[in-house]
DNA sequence: TCTGAGTACGTACCAACGGTATGTGAATGA
DNA sequence: TCATTCACATACCGTTGGTACGTACTCAGA
């Protein structure tokens, strides 16, 4: 063996930290390299997308081998998995930051919809986490994901307003209007990313989801009730 | 040769059309083979998901062999393609007829929402079209497929109703409002398809989403103006 | 009725890819 | 110094989508 692998050179390239260990070197090189893979893949996987993106692919970008790979992830979705992860934080982050700027739930409301049209843009967020995040995650585990980041906030924000409405609503309603607002903020993103010209979809779907807003708004200061659910069930007693 | 290739063995099963040949025996065996193999096709897709489910697979269920099928289709994906268009047109028809129920376009939204819910509790709707379809067909031909069907409904349903709001929107609006319904008609079809109890994830649906649009219906009827999204434009003139 | 062409497949094969088993050298602790 | 362990590299395998080519059957026309 002539020449050495290629994991060493770019060890070589990386900067020398001889403090003291409080965490090793071979710890600092594995989070490099994993690092590596990780930004290599959400590189490849945003451009390419993830069935055409193949192993030797990210591994060759990061320079690496296979063996690195399967060193530090479980298989190929294992990766995807935490580029989305990621992303998603990312994302999230940077809308609790904007989020912070007001205290009115109808406002935070909007606000946080403008930093999500702003995320939406983002062609990683796009590629990884709208269009084929549920296909390769599984539905399963990729809402376990949302769970905890996007969908999340969203939840937050609706029983805010709901609960600025005075609506006292359970638990199961408010997660059904969570829902349906999710889903519609995830078509506004959709919109707004497919669109020729940005500015002006994240001006449309501003104005369409704040008449929306309003409406429930106007709705809940005339004092009109929301219904019950109950009501539109048969009233047979077999289910399930 | 003792025995004969498979598929001749179903043709012996098949009924015999001695009547005159307006289409062709060939034509008809060919429509057949065809036929079986979107049947099976969409089997397996619906409870193996597309990555699982192996052309080897696809046309031993159907009785024929990897030539047949790349004899009527390009490849897995075009298989994958005309499933999607069958389960799309079938559910697209059922909405159809549920719609010619009503003549007023609030209650047509809502007739089109109770008959989309049913259809979304179908599992091969849900597997092929709203999980795998987005990233199997990649989005630009997902979008064209769903241009011609669901979303076709639910654009022309948000028309009548906004018009019979006496709005006056421009078609990029009509559009922007489009696909935030459809997104949260989508959310919310997915809400119900994975509920434990369906009977009561759909009323709790019907119950939002009809809130919401009596939102907006108490907005037109009180004369509030739809905001012009210009406003919230920045004047700056340089665009993309 | 015979024939030639075209159709509707079947068969054999290949390259690519995800994944695995195993080897190896450097870092670490004793 | 030496053994151990970690962080990879290397070599290999099975499966799968896709292709090239062979073949039986159908059907129009002579």
């Amino acid at each position: 063996m002539p020449s050495r692998s290629p994991a060493e050179k770019i060890r070589a390239t990386l900067p020398k930290v001889p403090k003291v260990p409080v965490v090793s070197r071979r710890a600092q090189y594995s989070a490099s390299t994993k690092r590596a893979l990780v930004d290599e893949a959400l590189k490849l996987f945003t451009d390419q997308g993830y069935a055409a993106t193949s192993l030797d692919a990210i591994v060759t970008a990061a320079r690496v081998t296979k063996g690195a790979l399967y060193h530090h992830f479980t298989g190929k979705q294992a990766v995807f998995e935490a580029v989305f992860e990621q992303i998603e934080a990312d994302a999230s982050a940077q809308i609790r930051t904007a989020l912070k700027k007001s205290k009115d739930p109808w406002d935070k409301a909007l606000i946080g919809l403008r930093a999500f049209l702003q995320i939406v843009q983002d062609a990683s967020y796009q590629r990884v986490v709208i269009q084929e995040g549920p296909a390769v995650l599984g539905y399963e585990r990729f809402r376990e994901q949302e769970e905890r980041s996007s969908y999340g906030l969203v939840q937050e924000m609706v029983r805010l307003v709901l609960e600025d409405s005075a609506y006292d609503l359970s638990e199961d309603m408010l997660e059904t209007f969570s829902r349906i607002f999710f889903g519609a903020m995830s078509a506004a993103g959709e919109s707004v990313s497919t669109a020729a010209n940005p500015k002006v979809a994240v001006a449309q779907v501003e104005t369409a989801i704040a008449f929306i807003l309003a409406g429930l708004r106007s709705l809940a200061e005339s004092g009109v009730a929301l219904p019950d659910p109950e009501d539109l069930l048969p009233d047979d007693e077999d289910d399930e």
